[in-house]
DNA sequence: ACAATAGTGTCTTTGAGACACTATAGA
DNA sequence: TCTATAGTGTCTCAAAGACACTATTGT
């Protein structure tokens, strides 16, 4: 019971986000090369450490590093888990909470195109810094989790979306394909959606939907 | 875009544990008071600093603590979440990393017996140290969250059950009735147990059972 | 023998899925 | 008018739930 008072050394604690997006029906994720050391000139994902200054919590670190570096508010964000360990940093022993952020792709191609980031495949990710593609697969992993379960996969399209495109994504990203009839019925059933209008779609126009909340638990595994 | 390298102040890394067990079908925490300041002679959750030269990572940091502070091994442990900011510990700003873990209710009586820890029904706590009354809800929440898709209520028995017993703590913590027949065909359709033996139970005697993992995901609410 | 719990059989009803159909645009 | 996509109607079949039943023990 005898506790000692020493001063102990503090871990280091960092945030890193992975922010997913989906193109051509595959998730990609938002990487960087790292401008210093460590992992200098190679790929990571957006991240750095919390400043007990300035962020609130390490959500507004996240959100804070996005904007910093991407100029960027993500349509969805939220905690994925804290990764830890005396090796996975060379600075010393470190601690990462990741977070899951999501956006449709085509507001991030102009970040893309500029060179901010640059869009990679999560099936097929290069060599990462650090245990980024460790966190990028939990990341990943999680979307794939909440999708059968929740609404989470509309983040990944505009606002406004019609049910097809949810379908597409939700498709996608559970690897699951289902009949288009019993999808939009069972997708509808939950309340997830909002009718806004109706917009121009490839041949007939399609009504348009928007999340009614930012994340509906569906209570039921919508694929089956 | 210019970065300073001034030496920021690292924020303090914690782990808390919020033990869970079932005591007459209601949800209780393991809590004990502070012996230090601050919130000296206050509840708390077992938690303490991450120690940078003993701990391979939090969950080890979590399972120190649990041995070190209740010589105690629980049958469950996972990360449920992150929670930081500036004025959750009077000390500075912290960030603690929560592990949900679980244990049958008479291998933690002993400890409560020794005073080591006391049991209190999550629904009915006294107002604790930091922020943990807040952290026992979060992590009561995800246990009733994966209660309803996975056979972790199985970890809040012994290492042997019975399916009535599942039956009861499933009906405890997802609060939601069921027929004993339609239960017991839907948990052993999961595969998730494996039958071991006939144990003697209040009248007839019952097949026991045992995890066939750790963690079995159902792919469905079993509630529904 | 009776009470209490463990476990089975089976009927009914619900809803998931298949699929044929209609609707509305562009080419 | 043909094709591609949006959206509806409806049938079938599997499974969820209700419930009556049997089984095996302690008292």
């Amino acid at each position: 019971m005898t506790k000692t008072t020493a001063v102990h050394e503090r871990p280091i604690l960092t945030v890193d986000v992975a922010l997913l997006a989906l193109i051509d029906e595959r998730l990609h994720v938002a990487l960087a090369p790292r401008a210093t050391a460590p992992f200098k000139g190679r790929l990571a994902l957006p991240g750095g450490y919390v400043r007990v200054d300035e962020d609130a919590d390490t959500e507004q670190t996240a959100r804070r590093v996005l904007r910093e570096k991407l100029g960027f508010e993500p349509a969805h964000l939220e905690q994925a888990c804290t990764e830890s360990g005396p090796a996975r940093d060379p600075r010393g022993w470190s601690a990462s909470v990741v977070y899951l952020a999501l956006h449709a792709a085509d507001a991030l191609q102009p970040l893309a195109d500029d060179g901010r980031i640059s869009l990679h495949d999560v099936e097929a990710l290069p060599a990462l810094a650090f245990d980024h593609n460790r966190l990028i697969a939990l990341a990943a992993q999680r979307l794939r989790a909440k999708s059968a379960y929740t609404s989470i996969v509309a983040h990944l399209l505009h606002d406004e979306f019609t049910i097809p495109q949810v379908q597409a994504a939700f498709e996608a990203v559970t690897g699951h394909r289902m009949n288009a009839a019993n999808f939009r019925r069972k997708i509808l059933e939950t309340g997830a959606l909002k009718e806004t209008r109706i917009v121009p779609a490839a041949y007939r126009p399609a009504q348009a939907y928007r999340l009614a909340e930012p994340l509906t638990d569906f209570g039921q595994n919508l694929a089956r």
